[in-house]
DNA sequence: GGGGCTCATACTGACAAATA
DNA sequence: TATTTGTCAGTATGAGCCCC
């Protein structure tokens, strides 16, 4: 057979490779980039942010139009404004990478360092050991999991999305993991308050207590964001549902990511503190942390005699 | 000539409407 | 009534054409 040609699919005028060292963008693209930084700027507590994040703190803040071409168009100035190190890459999220990899070491003493480095930074027991509930985290957005996780990582509470409509399998796999939980669970849910948002959280609440009922687990659904009140409450952007979209839905819709990031994490972080007994959960980080001293001081013991 | 704009692509599941 | 089709959202990038 012969060999593939990869040059025949070359495209005759290249897009750009690597960083650009001359980018000239346009006056209307500079405004752009200038806006964006503002945005950067504003959360650079929780960067790095995702285009869609961005997107949609320059409809709210800066009237950007909210379109899938001003979207496209903004994707692609970013692009453009990293490459000529315009806006740092760290600044911007994009997800969809897998990676695997092993982990090696240079020997018996670089693993036992290792070691202590985890027990020192990592280890942690369930910090929702002993509470009436257990907490998860279900967002409809992917990007917004990092930063959901800042919130949900000090208490041990897992955040869970699978991007768009969640798959059969991580339904199933989900509700057979609460099913096993002691103690019954409680989602607390952020997603789009739109037709698909709507409906997303409806299907998933349903599908998941119905996997439940058979695995005999017990679970419940908290809405936590966005509800409609917090139009009015946050200032948050409306927009009329799409006419095509024939689902049935009442009055208008808001995207989650039309809510500033900090307000994001104020919001959820009052759920989560609304359901966890703060006593116990003192008691459970007193405790972590005399273990986690003992495991310094053996892996210390064993670094001496390697 | 080079940047901007538009369209296409990947893939999932739910829902509603159209068709068999 | 059952099946198929179209649309929706999420996310980012590349190709090709258009315009400054």
């Amino acid at each position: 057979m012969a060999e593939f040609d990869f040059n025949t699919c070359r495209a005759e005028r290249h897009a750009h490779r690597g960083f650009i060292n001359n980018w000239r963008p346009h006056a209307t693209t500079e405004d752009l980039i200038v806006h964006i930084k503002e945005v950067l700027f504003e959360y650079r507590e929780h960067l790095p942010l995702t285009c869609r994040q961005v997107f949609y703190r320059l409809v709210a803040a800066h009237r950007y139009p909210k379109t899938n071409n001003a979207y496209n168009k903004l994707c692609a100035h970013l692009a453009n404004a990293r490459r000529a190190r315009v806006i740092p890459f760290d600044a911007i999220r994009d997800d969809g990478v897998d990676r695997t990899g092993a982990q090696c070491y240079a020997g018996t003493g670089h693993f036992i360092k290792a070691c202590r480095h985890t027990a020192s930074e990592a280890f942690r027991l369930d910090r929702q050991d002993g509470q009436a509930q257990r907490l998860y985290v279900w967002c409809e957005t992917g990007g917004m999991v990092p930063q959901l996780a800042r919130v949900c990582d000090p208490f041990g509470i897992d955040v869970v999305s699978s991007g768009g409509f969640d798959s059969v399998s991580v339904k199933h796999s989900l509700a057979r993991e609460f099913s096993e939980s002691d103690v019954p669970v409680r989602v607390l849910h952020l997603g789009d308050h739109d037709p698909s948002g709507v409906h997303l959280y409806l299907a998933l609440q349903e599908d998941i207590t119905a996997f439940c009922e058979t695995f005999g687990g017990e679970v419940t659904f908290e809405r936590v964001a966005v509800l409609p009140s917090h139009v009015d409450m946050f200032g948050l952007d409306t927009a009329p549902p799409k006419s095509t979209d024939r689902r049935r839905f009442e009055g208008e819709t808001v995207q989650a990511e039309a809510l500033p990031p900090d307000t994001l994490a104020e919001i959820l972080g009052q759920a989560v503190k609304s359901h966890l007994d703060v006593s116990i959960y003192d008691q459970i980080m007193a405790e972590e942390a005399t273990q986690r001293m003992r495991l310094i001081e053996i892996f210390d013991s064993l670094g001496s005699k390697a």
